[in-house]
DNA sequence: TTAATAGTGTCTATGAGACATTATTCT
DNA sequence: AGAATAATGTCTCATAGACACTATTAA
């Protein structure tokens, strides 16, 4: 608490009167931005007639048109004005990026390292925003913007444990993947975790070692907020906000194994969404196989 | 993505050549400030010789010596500077504040709002750190600074909950009390949270309503820590961190039904907590009731 | 008929809540 | 002796995992 305090008698004044004389300072400031991460789930390939369609979790970058990362792909993001809130520049960014409007947006993290915009000190704020596919589908492909929807996957490709005494050591590596829809771009990046437990000191880092592609330190936030997604899967209702309207028990499962990673059971996972979905009465037009209930999400329903 | 990027021809030009000649521009700026959330656990009352002292959860607070919210109480925190990282700042911070380092430190929150100081624009970053009691035995009141440990309890003073077709509005509201150690000082707010679920849609919402003697919207940001915190005692181990090396399980029980708000029975906490501890072999010297093993952490539990 | 998915029933292991019981200490 | 906490045992209930089994459709 020093700068800009630097009115004459700081305390013998009323706080009106200081307001009205305080002066801002002319000390550097960084810029400060927000970063979007907007995911959404699409179908894959449907292998067979008789098979269902895998769904993937996509997420919406932008091709940069110029320096720093020329031509690299980034997430969407802008600078935060002066008079705008944080999430009103989340929202703002949103909208103007996929026409959407009332959509689950929650902030992650913060970032703040200082040599991480080559430009100059950029503090930016992620945000992660989840779509309904169905509400896409009617916005169709952003009007040629170098916007594009990556297929987002994880692979664990190492993984070292040593215990020694006083605590442990995990080291994890794993490569995220982003590929566009007709495969043209492929971006990855090698993103190693570590986590050290000694006595009672917890500590952890996340480094990215190979970065194909991806600008700036996004696939960093990617992989963060990719963590979050997985974990708030478990105990919180959020995977209603990528799901259509109406859904089958089998998508809502499938999206809960590819975001979670693990496959499941499908009885119990029936069982554990019981109180969360109702039934809408109608069926889901199959093909080759038993038809299957929709159900659309219990408004009643507790929050855990 | 348009501020500063006003370089003559921004694509046919390399990247270094583009990075020696970008010029940040000077639009208004946002000033970024950090903003530290010290939490311990201090022990309270004893009664009586036999009962065992209530352990309290303790708040650092600083009064403010200037405009705006003269003489009210503040979370510590300060500027950010253009050369050093969020989390840098964080630790300065504590560092200068408490004394500490090597304490566990986690990003909360960046509030954003228009209009959250009265003086210009400002960012806050908000930081969480839980420091072991014992250890701030050693660092002997702030020498004379206007620091001070504040006792922290939330009392929910009202709940109405509106269920109708579409989906239901939960609205509570609870005080927040904040008090010092001889009861000089006591601060308080009302804090209302707005919960709404409309089909898919369910948003949030906090406001402050009644602030007695907390600058800024610090209160807010408290209520949201201790969200966070209790939240995060469930499936994490950040409790030990509150803890000395050395401690007994009623010691960490009583940690974790303040936190929590809820009162556990000893028996089956006993049985949560054996895979996270290990004996010491030494006993607490105890009062009038037989003496209690002492447990510290066990460095190879398992994550969850 | 068959491949595939939809949906249910049941057994078992696990863990939490509830409560009772024994152990130990200092005044 | 008595008050207080420490520590363990046991019963019950709810839930998750595992797996088997039935139902239903389009080609």
């Amino acid at each position: 608490m020093s700068h800009g305090d630097k009115a004459l008698d700081p305390v013998n004044i009323s706080e009106e009167e200081f307001l009205k004389t305080y002066d801002a300072g002319d000390y550097e400031r960084p810029s400060v931005t927000v970063d979007m991460l907007v995911f959404t789930i699409r179908s894959g390939e449907q292998e067979n007639y008789r098979k269902l369609a895998e769904p993937e979790l996509g997420l919406l970058l932008i091709r940069r048109g110029g320096h720093p990362y020329l031509g690299q792909w980034a997430l969407p993001g802008g600078f935060v004005s002066i008079d705008e809130s944080l999430e009103d520049a989340a929202r703002r960014e949103l909208q103007t990026e996929t026409g959407l409007d009332d959509i689950y947006l929650e902030q992650l993290y913060t970032w703040g390292d200082v040599g991480r915009d080559p430009r100059t000190r950029v503090i930016s704020c992620s945000y992660m925003a989840l779509v309904d596919s169905s509400e896409l589908e009617l916005q169709a492909g952003d009007d040629a913007s170098d916007a594009s929807w990556f297929r987002v996957e994880q692979k664990l490709i190492e993984e070292k444990r040593h215990i020694h005494e006083r605590g442990r050591v995990t080291e994890r590596r794993l490569q995220l993947i982003l590929s566009n829809e007709d495969e043209t771009e492929q971006l990855s990046a090698i993103v190693e975790t570590k986590e050290k437990v000694e006595g009672r000191v917890r500590s952890g880092s996340v480094e990215l070692l190979d970065v194909q592609g991806i600008a700036f330190d996004h696939a960093k936030i990617i992989h963060y907020a990719l963590e979050r997604l997985r974990s708030k899967i478990e105990y919180t209702d959020i995977v209603f906000n990528l799901m259509p309207e109406k859904f089958t028990l089998t998508a809502l499962q499938k999206v809960y194994e590819i975001i979670s990673g693990k496959k499941l059971l499908a009885a119990a996972f029936r069982r554990k969404m019981a109180d969360w979905v109702i039934e809408t009465g109608e069926y889901a037009s199959s093909a080759g196989h038993r038809p299957s209930r929709l159900y659309r999400l219990n408004p009643d329903r507790e929050t855990l």
